[in-house]
DNA sequence: ATGAAAGCGCTAACAC
DNA sequence: GTGTTAGCGCTTTCAT
């Protein structure tokens, strides 16, 4: 292995001067400096980023912990934050937590092994309960739900707001019995309780009842849970010319699941989603959806924790207090609603 | 900080015995194991992984760089890879090539700076012009195409094979004038390339003849394109009652497209894809496609990067010269061929 | 503009 | 079963 030591031998200069080439430092004679480089590039040397990780305490990169990256969602949500990254010199590696409390604690621990200089981390298995385990001395952002008020920065989607949007979009379409499939909600603040209080308030708002038979909870938000339960809907008997689903990636299963019950979408049900994936736009009926501006928040989570690992350098300055970060979002009408 | 000092100081014994207990050495005494553990707990140590890294010269990770991690067939792959790594005890990190040459050699670069302990490449730009780049003195597999008779391990599917059964089941469901969308081939072992010669294989083991304004190349292959594709295709006026798309990607696009021009899938045109991805089976009309077998070539690809390692452990052992591995593959027939 | 000294936190190799 | 020594490759600090 070649070492800054042989390229300085090679250039006839000491290891420092080569450490000042390699990072760019300004006060290096321009002669010197190409003597420098060419003996880089003759000898074929790397910087060892082990060693400049343990002699500077950073590692330039972030991680990324999200429930499981072949959902759409998070795919398309980890190139979002990888390109906001970039955008502060930062890389982004990705660690999967499979959607359990357990997975993301050991991500949590993981960050705290000085691999990342700070982690964002996709909850869905943490609750409040967990509050405590977050009050670690790394960064830490918090992006999706179940812990607010937390000890470290928090970025939401508007779940209640976009739900209800949602809600109230079938509703102004004509439905007049909207189902909802969404996951297990365990009366906290977890992303299916919270689109389930906006899908209630959008009921009210219209004067319309809720009736529980329309209601099918699934236990994991994947496309299959998401066919059987419009399945189960559609063969329960209970009328229903509408249905709001908690992700789009269950949508999608609930419009396969629709037309193996034979039901026409949007004619004789209208479907939305929530997250607005690539896919939804080519689906056919093309899939409504609520579209939280993705970008935003993947940029505002990647710079609220900027700023964390920034400030950690500084002696003393403890920076703002956590801070929550709720985004914005539009609805996108398309054909499964009968745009 | 606390370091391995601090609790070592604190359990009264040596750094020594502390880095024996971190790492699961046997020989050490209940008694002191236990004393070390409460000292850890107690001060909050964690394990400084770059000062392990820069001792041991290994980290534990491997690399994974794929195109762009938002296309479901990356995900997919992604997470394959992931499972099988554990089960070596390696952890993965992805990185983005953004499909480019550039974007590949700079993957191989940062694995160079031994952040990990070897690589998976899904090439996509990476030609035969490039096989001197690929020397390098690390352990890297290539997963995909582009590069044959390279100086490195390599996994590739069964592209050829694969094209050629998919179109001659277009032709078994009755299909005489079969169209191909496709990316652009470069002439060389690229993916667009090699399923091209499948379909034209194909078609002349049928006996029907090639039209080559059946063939609608696209830039990228991207839904977006796939549609615009089949509306193209739609509108030339030339007659086609069946697609052979070269990825499920492109193949939801072009079942978008299709839709648009008022075909009816697959009644007036069957639809094929490759890669099967998990979408596939959700669409309306489902998606028949090839099927490679995803968890077998991520295993092979991550069992060979993990004997590379090994191998660089032992001193002088070179190990086997570069392999070749091409998956198998079956067909699944859905709606949209008209199972 | 360049360099000397020191040490980041850990573990391999070897005692005892 | 436990401890001593040494040093992985780099950069911070301070000098010149």
């Amino acid at each position: 292995m070649v070492t800054i030591q042989d390229v300085a031998k090679a250039a006839g200069v000491s290891p420092m001067t080569v450490s000042h080439v390699i990072n760019h430092h300004p006060h290096v004679k321009n002669e010197t400096r190409e003597r420098v480089l060419r003996a880089i590039d003759e000898l074929g040397y790397r910087v060892n980023v082990a060693a400049r990780n343990l002699r500077t305490g950073r590692t330039g990169t972030i991680g990324l912990a999200v429930p499981e990256v072949d959902r759409p969602y998070y795919g398309q949500l980890a190139a979002e934050i990888i390109a906001a990254a970039a955008g502060h010199g930062l890389k982004v590696a990705i660690e999967q937590t499979g959607a359990s409390r357990e997975g993301e604690l050991a991500a949590l621990a993981l960050s705290r092994n000085r691999l990342y200089d700070g982690l964002i981390l996709s909850t869905v298995g943490l609750g409040p309960a967990d509050t405590d385990l977050l009050k670690v001395d790394h960064p830490v952002v918090i992006l999706g739900e179940r812990i607010f008020d937390g000890p470290v920065d928090h970025v939401a989607m508007p779940n209640v707001a976009g739900a209800r949007a949602a809600t109230a979009h079938l509703i102004e379409r004509g439905c007049r019995r909207v189902a909802l499939v969404d996951g297990l909600r365990r009366g906290e603040v977890d992303v299916s309780s919270l689109r389930y209080d906006g899908y209630r308030e959008a009921l009210d708002a219209a004067g319309l009842p809720f009736d529980p038979r329309l209601v099918a909870p699934i236990e994991r938000l994947t496309m299959e849970h998401g066919a059987a339960a419009a399945r189960r809907l559609a063969g329960s008997g209970a009328e229903f010319d509408g249905v709001f689903c908690v992700t789009d990636t269950v949508a999608i299963g609930v419009l396969r699941g629709l037309a193996d019950s034979g039901l026409s979408v949007p004619r004789d049900v209208k479907v939305i989603g929530f997250d607005n994936v690539a896919e939804g736009a080519y689906l056919v009926p093309s899939l409504s959806s609520i579209d939280p501006d993705h970008a935003l928040m993947a940029g505002t989570a990647v710079g609220f924790l900027a700023e964390r690992i920034a400030e950690k350098g500084k002696k003393g300055a403890r920076g703002p207090a956590a801070r929550e970060f709720i985004g914005d979002f539009s609805l996108v009408a398309r054909e499964s609603t009968g745009a």
